[in-house]
DNA sequence: AAATGTAATTATGAATTCATAATTCAGTCA
DNA sequence: TGACTGAATTATGAATTCATAATTACATTT
């Protein structure tokens, strides 16, 4: 921890990269929408500057695309997309299982025992969204805590990338279950600071998440082929 | 393939991001210098706005850094970011491995059967730059065989941060013997289209690349304290 | 009525301008 | 002589302006 903490958020385009972020993740703009800029300008309160400047990190991470004389859309979800994103991100969470092992301490520890108790609680109590921000909570801290900066920022992209497709599709109850016994299994390794068997419960966590989706997207796509 | 090919890239700020990026990997902007946006306006031809634009793009994918109010600074390379770029990069390389043996095709496979050529007979003419080219177009070749547009993109972002420290330190003659060691194993196992296997030793390949460059880092600071 | 050509409008990329924060440098005092 | 103060200068973030590409609306023709 340096002694110089660092200072605020200043900037304007730093604040509006995240708040766009957010509401692409959130699908408060859909995909293939076009980014209504003047419209952004006014509810934000800015030119169009810095949210041009915000516009442009958010392409090169992926969130919008930019068309030449025609502005930004908000990235579609292709099912492509995520055939690619899932493998990725299961490595980089089977490192951080690895890594994490290693380095986290007692009060992250603490937190995710915490956070995984809720989780289970709201599985029981079928609170879907106390469960998504618990999962995620218990994901990120884990990351975090495989103190790898860069593995951090690369796996903080491709979770958001993956995060936005929880709208294309419902979270069946056998997933649901699945889920929460893998999750089972990882505190288990991560008690027993088994480096090894926990990358590859959050491998196969990922890759199963990652079934389960695809899973989905096919049912889907036959029950609208059937109305 | 698609019917329509995508247009030409007409934006000046994308172009821009593409020039400073290199800029900053070929050390023509050395680590901790402060951007000089005038003079980059004036030489490139452009005003503040495009040019800062690309800067913003430049400062997520860890470039540059931007202070508040004080511009920005290339990014210095520090062990510790090392440490944490190498293990990540190895994981990638390792899913580049496995993939690109299930989906290389003829045309990839000629190719880099011709570039591992050139590779070692630039090795064996001792042409450190021809070796580095060569060695640059096969790893990025298997990972764009692995037919992984996620995979890609974050791979290129880290390898141009691992090319930047080539800067560092020298190229020790053991260390290159062995990486040529390491790429023939490379090529069995693609021939043989075992994944499994390269994946292995293309993992291994980057971490023992990792070690030769701790080592070549810790010999150079005990140089320096001698003199 | 449909289709094509053209003018008007709008939106976009980039240049310029503006307000302010940071830095530099001269002058003052110890 | 050297450290501090404060004005002048410079650099930066953001707003505004401007030129042009794209879209829309409309008219004309068949």
């Amino acid at each position: 921890m340096p002694l110089t903490e660092t200072i605020k958020r200043p900037t304007l385009h730093e604040e509006l990269v995240d708040r766009l972020r957010n509401l692409v993740v959130e699908d408060a703009l859909k995909p293939g929408e076009k980014v209504p800029e003047k419209e952004l300008c006014e509810s934000f309160g800015v030119s169009r500057t810095p949210l041009r400047e915000a516009l442009k990190v958010l392409a090169s991470e992926g969130f919008v695309v930019l068309q030449a004389n025609r502005g930004a859309r908000v990235a579609v979800v292709t099912r492509q997309e995520l055939e690619n994103t899932f493998p990725v991100i299961a490595r980089l969470e089977q490192l951080a299982g690895e890594l994490a092992c290693e380095h986290i301490d007692a009060a992250g520890m603490t937190w995710i025992e915490e956070r995984h108790v809720a989780m289970v609680k709201a599985f029981k109590a079928g609170d879907r969204p106390s469960y998504f921000q618990a999962n995620q909570d218990i994901h990120q801290a884990l990351i975090h805590a495989a103190n790898n900066d860069i593995l951090e920022a690369h796996h903080k992209l491709l979770a958001a990338r993956v995060r936005r497709a929880r709208f294309m599709v419902n979270l069946s109850d056998d997933r649901w279950a699945q889920a929460i016994e893998e999750h089972g299994r990882m505190m288990e390794a991560l008690r027993l600071r088994d480096g090894e068997g926990l990358g590859q419960v959050m491998k196969l966590h990922m890759l199963n998440k990652y079934a389960a989706h695809i899973k989905a997207i096919e049912d889907q796509a036959n029950e609208d082929l059937e109305n």
